[in-house]
RNA sequence: GCGAAAGUGGCGGAAUUGGUAGACGCGCUGGAUUUAGGUUCCAGUGGGCAUAGCCCCGUGAGAGUUCGAGUCUCUCCUUUCGCACCA
């Protein structure tokens, strides 16, 4: 056996294995247990990033970790095909996107495999494939048909020049990233799912995911938003108008000083045409972002409308502003302001000389509380509020509501955060919303499915050449035979991610969505991506989910039982001020100066040594330019290197600040263990252990073993921390390294360690395993062997190390037979001589044993 | 602004249930091997000290609970992620 490691060799040699064994392929087996593993496709960006890297590597170890366990186990991969930036490839290269994307997949494909990930892929397909998306859209007629489809206008942001629509993305300090001119905000009608019908279940479904990380569910939840309050009348003054708001704190309602409703609300578009300063106002308002950062971090604005509306309870009348701050889609675009005891009304209300009046007051009088200062926001004791005047928050909940109910200006209500998913995109690369609009301006979904995308097609400018496509856009009213518009919008690519994990467990199915296979594989046994995707996709995913079992295609309610959300993989961002906007320079062209401390201090471009800004330490991303190329690691190192260092360098829901110094020792540590597994093979077969001729060195060793496997097994299964799994093979290694008896008995104890670390490295480093498995004279390849199991016997320790303090502090280390009681231990711990200097002339107050571990004497 | 996390040596990180802080690795220092460089191997590596001791200090800052806190509670600071049209 050749002494030295050949990555590269013996790379191709297992990959050829597996491909020629189809060693991936899986078939649906009721026999066995069955394990869906599954990482979030990627979007084909023309090369896999880092953050592919790691989120395939932590799939792949489970996957081939979950076959060791002897378990029917998919895993199986895709391409999230659609979505922006094929088009903009498409306006620059004058490239189709199709041709662009295809290209990309052949190449991304590749290097997965270059990466030997054991995918199924028999079942790839790419979501911009006829045959996938058509039953997406095939769902979405069932959908319209159902009422959980529908369309309504909602606000876009218009680039005026390029007379488009832009993605948030798209709009850099409010102006749009092409033509660098102010956007607007626009209503246009667009398509909606109802999620909201789903919001409860959405909610408590989350109750039932124990395997999912905490933080998400906590996030999701937040998300969904669901409180109790009241929706509450205010009727305006002289007119039929009422103007409904929504409020969970009932109890501070006689402390509304004004009314604040949002922009685009039907009454700040009425007093707009009569009050040029509220129009200018509005029209100002259009020009802001309209994410929710945006608007939340606004200076607070607001302009009255002249209208007063009618309190539901008082009767006395407050002012009607228009304000910045409220949103339209959410609730009701409009608020009670309560100055008194929220801040931001507070705030607002001293900016415009509003009235601010006190209904809370502290139950306890000592607590401090001066409106004059800031808003009292906590729940005290009502004052100044008529009949309901001395009641708590919940008292008064209840008689506000039932006054209101009363006089039908008021009822109890659930609202939820979650707002309806917008699936329409005004582009050209994403599936055609399958949608016809007759010649009344009436809908009708589609007569014929799928909807194709034309896929060769030219860009003039950046508008979706869809819209200039007379065959795709003349179609037949089905009903009436009369010409009708096909919808030229296409789904957002959430969609189209939102099943597919359903679809690889019957891809080739050409007469359904999906079939038995799918109960039989779903759910998704563990998932594993980015946590940047901890509420929209997985929101998303969880809801399509539901819809699916709906139509009785599904039969789980949830779609992944666990979740591991990796960290993401972070990296210094450098750039250059060009006109006012920043160009973001690539990592690789950049020299970094440090100082004593590790800090930057500095920075210059290689090619012109001029210097370069330095930025914050961002995912890295394409908008960012920050990313690392793998592709160069695994051409330098190989694939099993590269997989090692990735999982190695840090537990996989951690951020990861990518630092390429430390490759090398993941190569070393291969090295390292073929030439120990090289050099033991080269001295001949070695015997079976027999475990009654070991010495007390071949026990130790033996124990580090089996305490190895034991560590390896639980940090794998259950605590899914990679890194400390490949430290504790890293020990044994070590272990092993210090072994020095060549006896027969010896080598049959190191031979026994080789291969437990051959089987417990087998999931992260296939390629060595593979090779390092056979060498050991093995007939069947190392991904079918069984996991190594623990031997009891070999943990069994005489001694154990005991740790004493006094009064907290480390005074000694004590080694005390393994079955010694409490009381000998204590007496142990008090006769050291260490521990007596320390208690000195105290007088003993306890003593507190911790068995197997601590003493800790307090005086 | 709101929601969720994170903060430990020069660096990545470990410490799993409140019980030995710094496992494992990178880097660095010294030594051996080598014509040399690289590789490999061995040893050392948180800070402090007129006292070199199983001594003192030390886990973003400050307070608290406890026999005992990196871990729990509160306040603050910093960084990252998400905020509905990037995927």
């Amino acid at each position: 056996m050749d002494e030295s490691y050949k990555p590269n060799e013996i790379e191709q040699e297992a990959q050829r294995f597996w491909e020629q064994n189809k060693s991936f392929r899986v078939v649906e087996d009721s026999r066995r247990e069955k394990f869906y593993c599954l990482s979030m496709f990627p979007y084909p960006s023309g090369r896999l990033h880092m953050g592919h890297v790691r989120n395939y590597t932590i799939g792949d170890v489970i996957s081939r970790y979950q076959r060791m366990l002897g378990k029917n186990v998919l895993q199986p991969m895709g391409w999230d095909a659609f979505g922006l930036p094929a088009e903009n490839a498409a306006i620059q290269n004058r490239v189709p996107p199709a041709q662009w994307t295809r290209q990309n997949i052949e190449y991304m494909k590749g290097q997965l495999k270059r990466l030997g990930f054991g995918y199924d892929w028999d079942r790839e397909f790419a979501t911009c494939d006829r045959d996938y998306y058509r039953w997406e859209q095939w769902l979405f007629t069932r959908l319209y048909e159902k009422g959980l489809a529908y369309r309504k206008h909602a606000v876009v942001n218009w680039d005026p020049v390029d007379q488009t629509v832009l993605a948030n993305e798209q709009v850099v300090d409010g102006k749009g990233w092409r033509s660098g001119v102010a956007v607007e905000r626009r209503e246009i009608p667009q398509w909606f799912l109802k999620i909201t019908d789903y919001a409860d279940e959405l909610l408590r479904g989350l109750e039932t995911l124990s395997g999912w990380p905490e933080n998400v569910i906590t996030m999701q939840r937040n998300w969904i938003g669901r409180s109790e309050g009241l929706e509450m009348d205010f009727p305006i003054a002289g007119g039929d108008d009422v103007l409904k708001i929504f409020t969970t704190r009932p109890d501070t309602v006689f402390g509304v000083t004004y009314m604040a409703v949002a922009a685009e609300h039907p009454l700040s578009v009425r007093a707009a045409q009569s009050d040029s300063d509220v129009a200018a106002f509005i029209e100002e308002c259009g020009h802001h972002g309209v994410t929710e950062a945006d608007v939340e971090t606004l200076e607070k604005d607001g302009r009255p409308l002249g209208i007063e509306a009618t309190h539901p309870i008082t009767g006395e009348t407050v002012p009607v502003w228009v304000a910045n701050f409220v949103l339209m889609s959410y609730g009701t675009g409009a608020v009670m302001a309560v100055p008194g005891h929220d801040q931001r009304d507070w705030e607002f209300a001293r900016a415009h000389g509003l009235r601010i009046k006190q209904v809370i007051a502290p139950w306890d009088e000592t607590t401090p509380c001066d409106i004059s200062e800031c808003a009292y926001t906590e729940k005290g004791v009502l004052v100044d509020s008529g009949q309901f005047t001395g009641m708590s928050f919940e008292q008064s909940f209840d008689a506000i509501a039932q006054q209101l109910e009363r006089t039908q200006l008021g009822r109890r209500c659930v609202n939820f955060r979650l707002r309806d998913w917008g699936v329409s995109r005004q582009r050209y690369w994403g599936a055609p919303v399958p949608m016809l609009q007759t010649e009344d301006g009436g809908l009708v979904p589609a007569p014929e499915l799928p909807v194709e995308l034309p896929e060769n097609v030219e860009f003039e400018g950046v508008r979706s050449p869809l819209l200039n496509l007379r065959e795709f856009l003349q179609a037949v009213d089905p009903k009436t035979g009369r010409p009708a518009r096909r919808e030229t919008d296409t789904f957002d690519t959430f969609v189209e991610s939102s099943w597919y994990y359903a679809r690889f467990c019957c891809p080739d199915n050409e007469a359904a969505m999906l079939d038995e296979r799918a109960r039989y594989w779903l759910p998704v046994d563990q998932y594993v991506g980015g946590v940047e995707h901890a509420v929209l996709h997985l929101l998303y995913a969880r809801f399509f989910h539901k819809l699916m079992r709906d139509e009785g295609l599904v039969d789980c309610d949830e779609p992944f039982a666990n979740l591991l959300t990796q960290g993401m993989v972070n990296a210094q961002t450098f750039f250059r001020e060009h006109d006012g906007h920043r160009q973001w320079i690539p990592p690789k062209d950049v020299i970094v100066q440090y100082d004593a401390d590790g800090k930057i201090v500095g920075a210059a471009h290689r090619k012109d040594g001029l210097p370069v800004g330095v930025g914050p330490v961002e995912k890295m991303s394409k908008s960012k330019n920050n990313g690392v190329d793998p592709q160069s690691l695994i051409d330098d190192f190989g694939a099993d290197t590269v997989r090692l260092y990735t999982m190695f360098t840090a537990p996989p829901d951690q951020a990861l600040v990518w630092n390429d110094s430390a490759v090398a020792g993941a190569e070393r540590f291969l090295s390292r263990l073929w030439n120990t597994a090289a050099r033991h093979v080269n001295e001949g077969a070695a015997p079976p252990v027999d475990l009654s001729a070991l010495d007390s060195n071949h026990r130790d060793l033996r124990r580090k073993i089996h305490e190895t496997i034991a560590k390896v097994t639980d940090d794998i299964d259950r605590r899914q921390t990679f890194n400390t799994a490949i430290a504790a093979v890293m020990e044994l290694l070590n272990a092993l390294g210090r072994f020095e008896d060549r006896s027969e008995i010896g080598r049959a104890v190191a031979r026994e360690a080789i291969s437990s670390i051959v089987l417990l490295l087998a999931p992260i480093v296939p390629h060595i395993a593979h090779s390092l498995w056979f060498a050991l004279g093995h007939e069947t390849p190392v991904v079918d062997a069984p996991w190594p199991k623990v031997d009891p016997s070999a943990l069994v320790k005489d001694e154990i190390l005991l740790v004493v303090q006094v009064n907290g502090k480390l005074r000694a280390r004590l080694a005390v037979p393994a079955d010694a009681d409490k009381g000998r231990v204590e007496e142990l711990a008090l006769s050291d001589a260490n521990v007596r200097k320390f208690i000195g002339e105290k007088p003993v107050r306890k003593i507190i044993v911790v068995e197997g571990k601590l003493v800790n004497v307090v005086c």
